[in-house]
RNA sequence: GCCUUUGUAGCUCAAUGGAUAGAGCAGGACGUUUCUACCGUCAAGGUUGGGGGUUCGAGUCCCUCCAAAGGCACCA
């Protein structure tokens, strides 16, 4: 036999031409018997159940939904559409992670946007989310630009527009090591004084890392992002060695063969730690889980950003437990060595399971993937202030059609990315589902103080083909789409949700008369002020503001 | 060579294994102005990269081939 709820999980929403509200496909069950197990729920909102073929149809009762519906949102308002599934839970989520000394490009744009919508999107399910951002403030990157600061850095330059100067000897070093390679070894040599305490050296970080973290502040603040935790990479130095020695006496780990040259596929012939000497590095074998094996230290003894990887892993376990999952908001590249990262904290029996890569496909400019090292890129502030002036200088809507075009497809897709694409304000964008939201704005602002007029507990009978009906039955499924995209990691099932959202007010709003005097005026409000909440509470979720005006 | 991802309308993208594959843009025909750069209606546009298979049912799952992007040890 069957139960309610295997069901209940069957439950779709046919397609337009049916005529009904839900449906539920019967193959391998009898339809009408299943159709009578619905009819003995004796669910007030449901009114019809018929059997069509092999599908049991439902349709609501109008009147009923409408009641409910409505004085859903207007008793939840902001949280309507929220659900309580990950009460009591805990999420880490780990995104944005730029690089001091350097600008944000458009890259980060859509690493933000991600990581910023699923936050909210675990929110809105119930979720405790703590937002950690993991900046590069470490390593020979930096050490680089450090390096060129101190042979050709000019310090009025620096003082005026101290990202640009710096990117500008980044792009230069970079050029320059090709011709003179000894570079390279004075950059190394200045990082390992860095790292020795050296107090100038100290000194000259800690100034470029403050200045840029002041720089990224500026850019989360037209976003509208907050970290939890700011962490870089820096303050993971001191848990390296000891990871790597856990690594290694736990067997996840072991000495490699330094002979094995660079370049060739597969692990040379592991030794056992009693063996262990100088020059040899540290190697994760992963061969039996079919994943490539890696290094964690250096033959030289240095260690490894995946050395540093498994301190962070490690770290966040620790420190917070109460955290079901850690997630990685992370380019699709690093998919293979996130992976491996895992399965190596796996090895070193931590619970690997909690890990979680949620992975988006690379944004290219003009069929490039934008390099900071070669300079000629738009800084994301530039560019996200640029997009304001484009759209009538209203924040919310400039940013908002940027963050939208970087959300509204599958995270897996690539993004070509083009500003006329992007900062559209027709179609599936930002700026037509926040203009839907101004016009339900602007008829409430003519209609007076609404909050009186609305209907309390009842609500004329509407017929199943109107206007009004269409736009109810959306709002009641907005909750579902919240549930989805926490369940996918996808914000564009919020994307194309309001999307279709905006279209189906759009023809609301476009062929009823809301303010006319008559007996459906209460009811139509009631929409109104219903739509608008819907349409700034999935916004939110996105990480986008509404408007006022436009 | 191996692994991951992507391939759907001219273009950009949707579609928990379910009914007639949907939107937007561009192009065509209309209509509006409950502030608007807008918005709405109608028509047109498809061998879901090719070929097999599983299934009552495949854009979706499996196999194979093709194409594109990315990754695969001393970089970060």
């Amino acid at each position: 036999m069957f139960g309610l709820e295997k069901i209940a999980s069957k439950i779709e929403i046919p397609p337009e031409g049916v005529g009904a509200d839900l449906a539920i496909p019967c193959f391998r069950e009898k339809p009408e018997d299943v159709a009578e197990k619905i009819r003995g729920l004796n669910n007030p909102l449901f009114g019809s159940v018929v059997v069509t073929g092999r599908y049991v149809n439902i349709s609501f009762n109008l009147n009923a939904l409408t009641e409910h519906v409505l004085h859903e949102v207007m008793t939840k308002k902001e949280s309507y559409g929220w659900n309580a599934s990950g009460a009591g839970k805990t999420v880490m989520l780990e995104y944005s992670a730029p690089n001091i000394a350097k600008p944000m490009h458009m890259g980060h744009a859509r690493n933000n946007a991600i990581g910023h919508a699923l936050a909210n999107i675990y929110k809105a399910n119930g979720y405790t989310v703590i937002t950690t951002n993991h900046f590069g403030d470490w390593g020979m990157s930096l050490a680089k630009i450090m390096l060129a600061f101190q042979k050709w850095g000019d310090r009025k330059a620096f003082k005026k527009d101290p990202i640009r100067t710096l990117l500008d000897l980044y792009v230069r070093m970079t050029k320059e090591i090709k011709s003179s390679p000894e570079l390279e070894d004075e950059a190394r040599e200045l990082f390992r004084k860095l790292e020795g305490g050296d107090v100038e050296l100290r000194a000259l970080w800690q100034e470029f890392r403050d200045i840029s973290v002041k720089n990224f502040e500026r850019v989360y603040a037209l976003f509208g992002i907050n970290f939890d935790l700011w962490h870089g990479e820096s303050f993971y130095e001191t848990f390296i060695k000891e990871a790597v020695d856990e690594a290694l006496v736990k067997g996840a780990a072991a000495y490699g063969d330094p002979t094995s040259p660079s370049g060739l596929r597969g692990a040379g012939p592991l030794t056992t730690m009693a063996s262990s000497g100088q020059g040899r590095p540290v190697v994760v074998n992963l061969d039996k889980f079919g994943l490539p094996s890696f290094l964690l230290v250096k033959s030289d003894g240095a260690s490894l950003y995946s050395a540093r990887d498994i301190a962070v892993g490690r770290w966040r376990l620790k420190e917070y437990p109460q955290a079901e999952k850690i997630i990685y908001v992370v380019g699709h590249e690093q998919e293979l060595y996130l992976r491996q990262i895992f399965k190596t904290l796996g090895l070193m029996g931590y619970p690997e399971e909690k890990f979680k890569h949620v992975s988006y496909g690379v944004v290219t400019i003009n069929g490039k993937k934008i390099s900071t090292r070669e300079g000629g890129i738009v800084f994301l502030e530039d560019g996200l202030k640029e997009a304001v002036v484009k759209t009538k200088g209203i924040k919310e809507v400039g940013v908002g059609a940027i963050l939208y075009n970087m959300l509204s497809m599958g995270r897996e897709h690539d993004i070509a990315f083009s500003w006329d694409a992007a900062l559209s304000i027709q179609g599936n964008s930002a700026p037509y589902i926040q203009y839907a939201y101004v016009r339900a704005k602007a008829i409430l602002e003519k209609a007076g103080d609404v909050s009186a007029s609305l209907p309390t507990n009842h609500y004329p009978l509407i017929t199943p083909s109107s206007h009004e009906a269409r736009l109810l039955k959306r709002i009641a499924e907005f909750p579902q789409a919240v549930r989805q995209a926490y369940s996918l990691d996808a914000p564009h099932i919020i994307a194309t949700f309001l999307n279709e959202f905006a279209q189906e007010f759009s023809r609301f709003y476009d062929a009823v008369p809301v303010l006319e005097v008559g007996e459906a005026r209460a009811l139509r409000l009631a929409l109104v002020v219903a739509s608008a909440q819907v349409i700034k509470n999935g916004l939110w979720l996105l990480g986008i503001e509404v408007p006022e005006r436009m």
